[in-house]
DNA sequence: GATGAATGAGGTTTCATTCAT
DNA sequence: CATGAATGAAACCTCATTCAT
């Protein structure tokens, strides 16, 4: 089932991910996945056993996206709550250059029938780094102690929802800036007294 | 479109909810609705338009109910800071009663092709009265002085995903519990010195 | 089963020439007629016992309307294949000011299905008229001795074809004008002697 | 849209031929096509796009099929005014020989909602040599000055009628013979004089 | 491996007609 | 008589998946 033609496999993913954005999972279909990707329909059935199967790499393949992006931007030598507000900025840069990639991981990972059917490869680097960030600022007691998949969720859905309203006009610059976003994120995440340090050290 | 049998009318919408909760809305079609409300499938076209008809009067419905709940639970005579902590709180409880209202109103509000489609009735007097509140916590400089949106979202979308975590074991209460999810939100839409002093009212 | 609300019996009708005009037979149906006169859709049944029974109302309709019109505009005092020409210019100038009927009424007659269903009513006496010129025409050896259908067929048709020509801009009168029609038409039907007779009177 | 078993895509067309002449556009489906030509409704959309591409194909099949027969029995030697009366003897014949391609040709021609919708294709030699006789009959005289697509009605139309009439027994060889016909439709198309000399050179 | 053909199920919508009120 | 509701059939079209070449 694996990849003679890798140029062909990468078509389908990006076709995925630009129908994915485009219409949602309920307008997805294996027939508009390959025209889009130019490629044959049964083509599908060579390099996915099914559409399940394609969905799931279209989501390992925008989680590794994004995560590598942002991973990049974090400045290792900063102050671990500085890093949580870069993350944060990349991510929103992110999601304004590759809006469909963000918003394809978005279909996939709000999907009532997909929930936590995908499993994240667990070899991702840059996921790791972005995990073990968020584990050092639990224990350090500057992180809000609590599960990292709800850490993970405020450091993520508002931005994706910030960068796509300002894409789609529902917010400007001048009504909601970005950094007041970032604020309102840092606020969420880190503790009252970590969340002042840092808010006194942007003012400077 | 006048209904005389406005059971049948409550019991597609009843459907289309249950139905949007469990497959969302790539599983959902009139057939299945039509099915489990125990009527011809052709009848779905008495009471609505079409698909999207239905679709939309599901969303007022949802947002009404949700609305209505969340705007009781609501003290008047509280602190405006404290008035948004209970509705969180309330948000909570709902989506905890009434799992399958909110996830089809998540369902339908985050779908890409039906983003902004849908147009919230301007007469619901529950919905007013919370963005009522919103209004005042900016003018007031409680609030963050960002979008009315991004406030509505910060004070719905975590509390529907800690909701659904908890009910299918991602959260628990001893890991994450709902006292800190409403420190979080708060942390994120309330300014920073109403933040603290709202903190410090709650320890007491 | 008969006509309590007249002024909506008329209104059915019409509807059904303004359906029929616009979308021919295949995009005909009861609930668009219903709708187009403003009446609700079982009402149909009360003025006509079935589809059928309404598509044979508009065809008497049709043919009567036209009938009068061509017959109105006959000088019973002309020569016989003066009042023959005088009759495609009523047939064209009615075709102009009454499309929908006309348009109608080829829509019904040259349906397969339908073909020949139709009775025309005995009791029309503008129809009967034109038949009874007609068959004084073939009579006299002024006309050729055909079917009268095919002579009637002659007569109407080309026009109905030419009349729809020149609204849709397939004709203008500079490429084809009526007046050639006429000649086309007269030299189809009329024997080649009275043929030439009615030309010489033509150019004096 | 490319072709494989060109079996089943002529069974196609035959069948929605059939189909087109038994009942006309307003009976006129896939579902129907599909279970006459003995093959799954859903096969259809594997050899044309959706119905009106299906109906276009079978509009050019129809025309051509006429062109051919008419253009191969029209003698290049004889005056243009007697190939013109060939012409019409071939389409008659064609007529009685192929009912329901004339037929079925007439349906879609004729229809409202379709009219002009279907270009038709240029490269129709046979087409190509009909359209020629007629623009060299109006350069010499011969033919009325008009518009080619009147001419080419009145050389149509009258013919695919008398045929069916002849075929449901509305016509009879006796009262009126296709030799009738003739003279009347040469006498619609051509120009007094050359009808005069045609007349004559019959007779002889 | 690549591809066009095949297929049956399912989806949305419209319809003609009937019925109860 | 008028009308909204009801219904089952049928229409068009798309899909996921399989298969033969």
């Amino acid at each position: 089932m694996k990849v003679k033609d890798e140029q062909k496999y990468d078509r389908l993913i990006a076709a995925a991910i630009d129908l994915l954005a485009a219409g949602g999972l309920a307008n997805f279909s294996t027939t508009k996945v390959a025209k889009q990707a130019g490629i044959p329909q049964s083509n599908v059935y060579i390099y996915f056993k099914n559409k399940q199967s394609l969905l799931e790499a279209v989501f390992q393949a925008t989680v590794h996206t994004e995560s590598v992006a942002v991973a990049a931007a974090i400045d290792d030598n900063a102050e671990l709550a500085e890093q949580l507000a870069m993350s944060i900025r990349a991510l929103y840069d992110f999601a304004l250059a590759q809006p469909a990639v963000v918003t394809a991981l978005q279909v996939l990972t709000e999907d009532v029938a997909l929930k936590q059917k995908f499993a994240l490869k667990a070899d991702d680097t840059a996921n790791q780094k972005i995990q073990h960030l968020l584990t050092t600022g639990v224990t350090q007691n500057i992180l809000q102690p609590v599960d990292l998949n709800l850490l993970r969720y405020f450091l993520t859905r508002p931005i994706f929802h910030y960068a796509e309203g300002r894409r789609h006009g529902l917010y400007s610059a001048t009504t909601t800036s970005i950094d007041e976003l970032v604020v309102m994120v840092m606020g969420a995440v880190l503790q009252p007294t970590p969340f002042q340090t840092w808010l006194q050290a942007q003012s400077e």
